[in-house]
DNA sequence: AATGAATGAGCGTTCATTCAT
DNA sequence: TATGAATGAACGCTCATTCAT
């Protein structure tokens, strides 16, 4: 009998257990030693169970964000109305804070240092992007998917803010972010 | 004059040289060898005017946020109602939108590549936060300075969003955000 | 009969099982878990039947050597004038083209991977070496063994040229070969 | 003034001095730690002067060849008749034994670990190949090139010999291979 | 002031070998 | 016996930085 078990099970133990460091440090920033070290296997290990660190990367981009949509779907459960739902989402991004900007954080590293062509024809985070997209459509009960596009877009960009500056709390952001959209639909509709 | 100032001054030149290379590649992904080739002068020479690379980046930041204050509120004098300021911002940020992508870009991968003390206690980045408030806020008219870092944080994610994505266009991006600032207005006043 | 003996076996059929593999890649460009994959047994398995990669090579550049010298007498028995036993002896190496060529990779390969000084103290490769000179000896019915061995040099310069070369048909060397002999015969005797 | 005056030249003087090292272990035996340490350079002067090892290796074939033709030329330029300049070419031979074993181990070699296809498709190796043939078609002053590329066959299958074996000397087999190569001329004609 | 050759630690990755199961 | 996960030294190569000129 092999010494792992459940290998996929615990390759998905691996991504989570470097999910904080290449937060931390970024795609480019990081190793694959410091990855290792991180996870508590070796080098050689590591390319047992990835083939390459972007490889790793992407893997870890997929598993994050089937967590998510099923995260902020229960989440949003109860609302009714819309500015139950606006609100909701609100709350949801103020209690799990620290994950969105690390994930935010990870993102946008790895775009940096991909070609936006390869990027763009990415079946992963072309995958990724159109379940946000989908989530937020859903969960606000949208009609127009540009409007749940763009919705996720400003929430990055607060989530953006969180890393270089102190100048606004998370919370104030979202509020005002949660007032601007109720304020949106009032006026436009859904 | 003493020599110094011209130095400055060929260093400002040199920095303006590279800001399209470093925009593009981002600071991971650029050599100092591409950069010295960029600008015309061997590597011996870039180590002559930058101490290192990091310290050429920093300054290239500090460089770039000088001179969009000027840029912002020149384009929106005209404008008179609130409508007419947020859609005269609206435009300007059309009309400039290689550049400020190009300096989103830069600016994440600076704060990516910089620990995150170093970077709250830069009084250089609270000098050009402090900038970008005050300009959004006297353009706009607002009372509330905090109003306009949130603005400027949306500003921010949508520029982002023009890195690693082709679904929405700029202009359909800014469009939303120039709606939703109007409604939001309307609703709760300056 | 004893384990021993079934153990043996094995180990012989796993050398030739690999013995197409090697050749076309060489030793230094296949890993033990292709060669594993190929025989169809773990890599912990190879190292049980052999202590190390170098080890299942020169037992397998021993197995080789073995096989071949039955061969060629038999191939050459119906000939009974020089020139018709020179003509056999190519006919036989254009027939097994494909294996004389594989096995003087192998063998070659094998030499830059090892100590010149430990191949000239290894009683394999003597006894082998001792072994191909005394069966064209044999088989061109030669008086002096030193042209036997020349003449083994010879054909093996013409196989490792199939290598890495398409000037010359391995037909058309051996051509010229079987007329150089035959001249040389002629003039000098046997 | 940049430290080395003549690149082109120092390049050169490094081939030279990494000649033996390569021609003892073989290209894929070798690692460019190695070659950096025995021509007293960094890994990364190395990397300055060849873009990857096998471009090292290439432009070393390639230098060494060119040596080759002319050394050839000049050695067999007083022989006038047919046998003359055939004991010339056996002569040269052994004169330069060391030298052309060695390069004969580089060649294999490196043919051993790179696809055949590449290396048939190789525009250095399709020179060189053509360079040997021609220098033999015209030191010997053969009308065909065939056996000019055949007789080269021959020499490298000797060359090969002394690598791996003992049991006959170099000149022995030249002496053989230049009977041979006069028997054959008697009979068949240039 | 300016050049670009030189350095060497460090990168992502590989693979012969070991060992818990 | 047999498995294949795990190891870690070593690979080819890169690049911020230094320094002789």
């Amino acid at each position: 009998m092999p010494k792992v078990v459940d290998s996929e099970l615990y390759r998905k133990e691996l991504l989570h257990k470097c999910f904080d460091l290449l937060a931390e440090k970024g795609y480019a920033n990081v190793t694959t030693r410091q990855i290792s070290k991180e996870i508590g296997i070796s080098t050689g290990a590591l390319y047992h169970y990835f083939p390459s660190k972007k490889i790793l990367f992407e893997q870890l981009v997929e598993n994050m964000s089937q967590q998510d949509e099923a995260m902020l779907r229960a989440a949003t459960q109860g609302a009714n109305t819309l500015p139950e739902r606006i609100a909701a989402l609100g709350e949801f991004l103020i209690e799990h804070e620290d994950y969105f900007v690390k994930q935010a954080v990870i993102w946008i590293d790895f775009c940096q240092h991909t070609d936006l062509h390869e990027i763009l024809n990415n079946s992963v985070f072309q995958q990724v992007d159109e379940q946000y997209q989908q989530a937020i459509t859903h969960v606000l009960g949208l009609s127009n998917p540009k409007v749940a596009r763009f919705i996720w877009t400003l929430i990055n960009g607060v989530l953006i803010e969180q890393i270089g500056s102190d100048s606004l709390t998370f919370v104030e952001q979202i509020d005002f972010l949660v007032n601007m959209l109720t304020a949106y639909f009032e006026k436009y509709g859904i």
